[in-house]
DNA sequence: TATCATATGTTGTATGATGAGTGACGAATT
DNA sequence: AATTCGTCACTCATCATACAACATATGATA
């Protein structure tokens, strides 16, 4: 057909994309209210002037992030609770440094939370998980890894003795975030050796105090070092 | 009623979705590296066995929750770092019970240590802000409302005093999986006012702690707060 | 060698047809 | 009259095909 005259989409960015952030809009502007029906795809089609392929694709999006639900047969609705909808943790109006110091600070209290809670609720079987994950961060030093994988291990067996899997799932999903602040790599290769050293003693003490079922001490011991890997990025705050 | 999946009663999983689970999974597992070039639409047309429209919406699916990207000419590529995965709360393999108290546990902690920064943070508009909630709830109070929105509203201000959007955004996120849990509906009428007035003096005591830079008080009378609505909903532990 | 035109492969969009679930209406049966 | 059941219209789900837009490799040309 004729697309020439194309109207007031725009069409640089995928089309669908664009009708589904216009149909976001107009969901949360509270244009279509909860539980109500939405147009059907025939009616979105004139309203929009795109084809039913991009309407649909439209819809599934928004589908996935849990605002709407399609029945077929029926049609499309909005979710009644549009609390289902994902946690995301990239606010564009934020500076790369805002952004990293924000998540930083967001983890290092969630942390200082599950040490406390892992101390409280512990098993003999989570203390062997925390120390086995520190030998196994000990045997990458020594074969002259960085470790990471193995340092982001420990701190989720510290997460698993809370007994409380949205601590686990919330870390997982705040690690990948964190990691690559980590200044290893533009440290001066002959600190390094030193530097794993207080990370594994720092990690040493946190398990200990947990084993202890201390919980001060070991919410204390996380906050030390996490802290310090923020001075390393010179990013300290009043923490 | 169950939500989503469902094979039994007739109601089957629509292609697209099962493709996608199936994507996910070996995405997941490692089959598709990192960055690595997903199969093209045409050739996972062929190994599903489903048309072009399905393989579509699953790509589409797996393109919203931020694990691929698709380039228009060249093809669909693995995302580098999976951290825009989005943070869902809904493990479904947690009893309702479970969900609940997991859910408020880490928004315990979580409101803890935002009352522990808003009091290091705080400026004056933000106890101004602070305190504007307290009176809206008490106003709604008086006109014989419930107040949970003015309620969530007073916890968002505390949050807004840590001078951490992402604190905030993820307060946002939990609101809505805690604020059905309130007791308050099942209450006897008669108990409300008493409810409410507790309610309100123990939001007093926050505020002044954080009016004061107290920040262990600030925390401590926020765990106080939030573990007392744990008590009523009779779902305590050694938080 | 360097540059440009072309061919090919890929995703994006458009369109039409068919299958399948839902709900309403009305005719047939009891 | 009340209930059952078939029909029909409407909807989303899936399929199939074609074309457009974009990216890249290939080969011809200067």
């Amino acid at each position: 057909m004729s697309k020439s005259g194309n109207l007031a989409l725009g069409m640089r960015p995928k089309l669908s994309e664009r009708v589904a952030d216009q149909l976001r809009e107009r969901i949360q502007k509270g244009d279509f209210a909860p539980g109500a029906q939405l147009p059907t795809e025939g009616a979105l089609v004139e309203q929009f002037g795109v084809s039913r392929t991009v309407i649909r694709e439209a819809l599934s999006s928004l589908r996935v992030d849990g605002l709407v639900k399609a029945h077929q047969g029926r049609g499309v609705f909005v979710c009644e609770d549009i609390s289902q909808q994902p946690f995301r943790l990239c606010s564009k109006d934020l500076s790369e440094q805002d952004h990293m110091e924000q998540a930083m600070e967001l983890r290092l209290h969630m942390e200082v939370s599950n040490a406390e809670l892992a101390a409280l609720r512990r098993t003999d079987a989570d203390i062997e998980g925390i120390e086995a994950a520190i030998q196994k961060q000990h045997a990458a030093h020594l074969s002259g890894e960085l470790g990471q994988t193995e340092d982001f291990s420990f701190h989720l067996a510290v997460a698993n003795a809370t007994k409380n899997s949205y601590m686990v799932d919330f870390l997982r999903f705040l690690g990948p975030f964190i990691i690559p602040a980590n200044a290893l790599h533009q440290m001066e290769p002959k600190k390094l050796p030193d530097y794993q050293q207080s990370l594994r003693s720092e990690h040493q003490a946190i398990a200990e105090a947990i084993k202890a079922r201390d919980s001060n001490g070991a919410g204390t011991a996380m906050r030390n070092h996490l802290r310090k890997g923020l001075l390393d990025n010179s990013m300290a705050r009043d923490i």
